[in-house]
DNA sequence: TAGGCTTACCTAGAGGTCCTAGGCAAATCA
DNA sequence: TGATTTGCCTAGGACCTCTAGGTAAGCCTA
């Protein structure tokens, strides 16, 4: 009875290659068991349950965007800063489709403490140094930012732009250059 | 044999309510069949399969939504309009929550072209006509909006502002102020 | 109003996913 | 080398999806 040497890590590591094979709604015990050539209840000695398992999912999802784009913005500034972030977080979600719906997952406030999401929030900041923005204010931006990005990654890849024949990537480094004079000239 | 008057259009409808009460996720066949007193099988006399429903669901919501959506700008133009379409979609996302999540499904090309997807960008042009915008700038902004609302209602709902103390109504009238000033002042 | 047709709902059953309980063997440690 | 821990197993229950084939309710026509 050989050992397929199984750990919670690399269960979730496997769920997000999973994840972006085949969708994040098709991340089963099941099918994750299947790819170690294992029984579904062996699984069972390293996670809880299948929410625990695409929870884990969202978390090693955060904290690979995280990195990615705290690589980015390192050493720019203002607009360059904007633009390396906002690449950098729709070239994830293009690369990883399965884990950025994972990431879309609604955690509890203790596992969002946990993981990765405030330090999203925490290089949004930092990417503002560039512009002059204060409290409130800047919270109010980081939010726009943040919904702006998503809320285009998430439409573009449920496939909401493809009516009209103008290419999405023009519109996209359209809205960067709109966020930028935004910010640049924040409504007082 | 009493019979239940199942049709497509009944079982969307139940569906519908079914997902704003216990979430889309958990929109099934067996659910919806408890709720009529009736046996699964029964269903797929009406429905295809269960996919089918949930696409059903979508076509359901993207059309109540776009209902709601022009008799709020009706009679509004520029800004007026602009917070009228905006409130009318956030209030919808918060009133139906399990719909709102149905309308994120990717639909299929020919799905999508006959559902009320499309009246969505036209209101929003129509909405734009207050600003002096053409296209390509039209479809641009078009999808600027579409993209930050859905960003917003999206990433509140996952709980992803409820980290930070300051209110996200108070956010999200700053971020309409600032889409206001920013197609009033489109960047060239 | 009786016959026939259509259709709404049924039972039976196969296959998949989730998960628990309890068992045995492999790895690790004394 | 013997004892303990740990990893994966089998067995099995509960629920969801979906197909095939059957029966009865409601409608149409004569």
């Amino acid at each position: 009875m050989a050992r397929a040497g199984l750990t919670a890590d690399r269960l979730t590591q496997a769920a997000a290659d999973l994840a972006d094979e085949v969708g994040f709604e098709n991340v089963t015990v099941s099918a994750l068991a299947r790819r170690f050539g294992v029984k579904d209840a062996s699984l069972y000695s390293h996670i809880r349950n299948a929410q625990d398992l695409r929870v884990r999912l969202a978390v090693l999802a955060l904290a690979e965007l995280a990195d990615r784009v705290a690589e980015a913005i390192a050493g720019r500034s203002g607009k360059d800063a904007l633009v390396a972030f906002a690449s950098a977080y729709r070239r994830y979600a293009h690369e990883h489709p399965g884990r950025y719906s994972a990431m879309q997952m609604a955690l509890d406030p203790d596992t969002a403490a946990d993981s990765a999401a405030g330090k999203h929030a925490e290089m949004t900041r930092a990417l503002l140094r560039g512009y002059d923005l204060w409290e409130p204010d800047q919270t109010d931006a980081v939010r726009l930012l943040h919904s702006t990005f998503h809320g285009f990654v998430s439409l573009e890849r449920s496939g909401a732009f493809h009516s009209h024949p103008r290419g999405v990537e023009a519109s996209w480094l359209r809205a960067l250059d709109a966020l930028d004079s935004l910010l640049r000239a924040w409504p007082a």
